[in-house]
RNA sequence: GGCCCAGUAGUUCAGUUGGUUAGAACGCUAGCCUGUCACGCUAGAGGUCGACGGUUCGAGCCCGUUCUGGGUCGCCA
């Protein structure tokens, strides 16, 4: 093996052009393909930027020629030559026009075979790719996919710094809160038996720093929830995190209404239209069956339940004498695709989201078939086909339930499958949405008591502040989500500046006077000092790269991901640790029953 | 905790109704080749069919259990 001594690179790889023939560089990189020509050998150089050939032929020195001819895919290379126009032009690589004639070889490192071939298309199995991450890594499209979300995070850094906002780092180790999400906890050698927790995001010290008078605070934060993963979900995860003093919900959106037209811009040069629409929570779930609706088609949920006030069919009976709702989706020109066979997996479909069942009605050429019609009035069924529109050629598509969120959830996740399944969906459009006015609680049904939808410091919409104690279930709160393409990128709210609304929101939680100072007590205290008014809002910076790159998995856009069992492949964490550890942490492991 | 999908050379896959010695492509090794760039040609090596158990004269294939990975419901203030 050889070393770097005498030699310093001169360019990148992939930045060589004709413009530099004649010069003499010094290249270095990872071996991507060695031709071995018998007496011509070229070696194709990859770097981040690119790839560059070396060649050997019969006017380099012979031992130079030796030397290329041992290489080896992924070896790592230092190589001084003279730039040189080809005899031979490749018009699909960037520096197909030219070559390194190479004087000076340097084998810097050797590489056993790869377990699999590094290059820009695989279809590797991503187990292998996440074992061996840091080969995985060298892929072009994961360089790219890397390089372009240090883009997204320093145009962040430079939005916000540009407005005002400073970033003031916030600790990883805290207090336990366990409301929400499960922390992830991390034990005290210090204070045996007690333990700090890992934030699951940076609220309660971002609010501080309000008090504390920094006015506008930004931070790209690491956050962490033990909870189980999904595809657009990781324990550990970043967010664009921050806080403005001295502003009301519309100035929150309106600044980083600026920040999506910023990123957008800078990162993908698409103009985004502002303001974005808002919509209400409650208007969201009616009309699209989802608290972030997909935009990018229509084929919107429909009511039903004032056509069938009267109707003897025991199904639709039963939803609505119990309270509930018969909603309708009309698939438009879908009898083709939606054969009963397929008709059956949309079935299975919404009872994975608790409906009970479909009923649908198939308006083909030939024939009508349908599941419910036979159970209804001629004056029902007319009525139902008349509101929706349908003609020869649909689909209608209805659930039933004695509870109205499972009828427009379910239906909500059947208009997505749907959306996919019919291609509907422009997948080069990026339709942003603001969901407002979310309910203030929801009923937790295993804890037996309301809890914050949001978190305990959101604040009550001014006209429901009268209704906490009261009317729980009706108040809203002054939070938002803004929406992308059907996803959650962020959300936030405006909190509670007032200590007395902030004890009453803490009753209504059901939290004794005690409970809450024990747990928020500092925050609590803090309160009496002197607080602006405020509000704020985070990203799931992992969930925008995802959309902005096209990206079907965080995974994609995180370099070191966790897998499903949030364990990492890799270096095979989470792992046992020495008895002396534990002792040191007085802590004994209690093997769990099988 | 529940449900669904996948697992066969290093990699990606094929493998018929359960039937002889499990195949292909790429990769790998060796040799040849003066303009290759998905280089070409010749030869060769390479398999615990994820694991365990069962059914059978006989299992890659059927059954059960289990492991690994993915998706998802619950969960995710």
């Amino acid at each position: 093996m050889d070393t770097m001594k005498g030699l310093k690179r001169t360019n990148y790889c992939g930045e060589l052009s004709r413009a530099d023939a004649g010069k003499e560089v010094v290249v270095c990189g990872f071996v991507q393909k060695q031709r071995d020509k018998g007496p011509l050998v070229f070696i194709d150089l990859r770097d981040r930027t690119g790839i560059v050939q070396l060649t050997f032929d019969d006017k380099s020195a012979p031992e130079q020629r030796e030397k290329a001819k041992a290489v080896r895919a992924e070896y790592v290379l230092m190589a001084k030559g003279m730039v040189r126009v080809r005899e031979s032009i490749n018009p699909e690589l960037k520096t197909g026009e030219i070559e390194v004639a190479v004087n000076d070889l340097r084998i810097l490192s050797k590489s056993e075979t790869p377990p699999f071939h590094i290059t820009d298309e695989t279809n590797v199995n991503e187990e292998l790719r996440l074992k061996y991450r840091y080969l995985d890594l060298r892929r072009s499209p994961m360089q790219q996919t890397m390089m372009l979300r240090h883009k997204i995070v320093k145009a962040a850094r430079d939005y916000y710094d540009e407005n005002g906002f400073i970033e003031i780092e916030t600790p990883v180790l805290i207090k336990s809160t366990p409301e929400g999400a499960r922390d992830y906890l991390v034990p005290s050698r210090v204070h045996p038996g007690s333990f700090y927790a890992l934030p699951q995001s940076p609220q309660l010290y971002k609010q501080l720093l309000m008090l504390a008078g920094y006015d506008r605070y930004m931070q790209v934060a690491r956050c962490f929830r033990d909870e189980d993963l999904r595809a657009d979900r990781q324990p550990e995860f970043t967010q664009i995190d921050l806080e403005m003093s001295f502003v009301d919900q519309d100035d929150v959106m309106a600044v980083n209404e600026g920040f999506m037209k910023y990123v957008f811009k800078k990162i993908l040069n698409i103009d985004i239209q502002t303001p974005f629409k808002r919509l209400p929570y409650e208007e969201a779930m009616h009309r699209y069956g989802s608290d972030k609706p997909d935009t990018r088609f229509g084929m919107e949920l429909c009511d039903l339940s004032d056509l069938l006030t009267e109707t003897e069919f025991k199904v639709f009976r039963g939803a609505l004498d119990n309270g509930g709702s018969v909603r309708a989706l009309i698939a438009k020109n879908a009898a083709g695709v939606l054969s009963r066979k397929e008709i059956d997996k949309l079935v299975e479909l919404v009872k994975t989201y608790r409906a009970k069942g479909l009923a649908y009605t198939r308006l083909t050429a030939e024939a009508e078939s349908s599941s419910y019609e036979k159970f209804l009035s001629e004056q029902e069924k007319n009525a139902i086909r008349k509101r929706l529109g349908a003609e020869t050629g649909d689909v209608i598509l209805i659930v039933a339930d004695a509870s109205d969120d499972i009828v427009c959830e379910s239906l909500g996740q059947l208009r997505c499958e749907l959306g996919k399944r019919l291609e509907l969906i422009d997948e080069t459009k990026y339709e942003f949405l603001w969901v407002t006015h979310f309910p203030l609680f929801e009923y937790d049904e295993e804890a037996g008591r309301y809890a914050a939808k949001h978190h305990p410091f959101t604040a009550v919409a001014d006209e429901d502040i009268d209704k906490l104690e009261s009317d729980p279930a009706h108040c809203h709160a002054k939070a938002y989500d803004m929406v992308l393409n059907g996803c959650e990128v962020g959300g936030g709210s405006i909190r509670i500046n007032d200590p007395q609304l902030q004890q009453r929101m803490f009753r209504a939680l059901g939290f004794s006077e005690e409970d809450a100072y024990a747990r928020f007590g500092f925050l609590i205290d803090a309160f009496k000092f002197g607080a602006p008014p405020h509000g704020g809002m985070a990203y799931g910076l992992d969930r925008l790269v995802m959309l902005m790159l096209h990206k079907e998995s965080i995974r994609d856009v995180i370099a070191f991901p966790k897998v499903q069992n949030a364990s990492e492949l890799m270096t095979q964490c989470p792992s046992e640790v020495d008895e002396s550890q534990l002792n040191e942490l007085g802590i004994q492991v209690v093997k769990r029953e099988e």
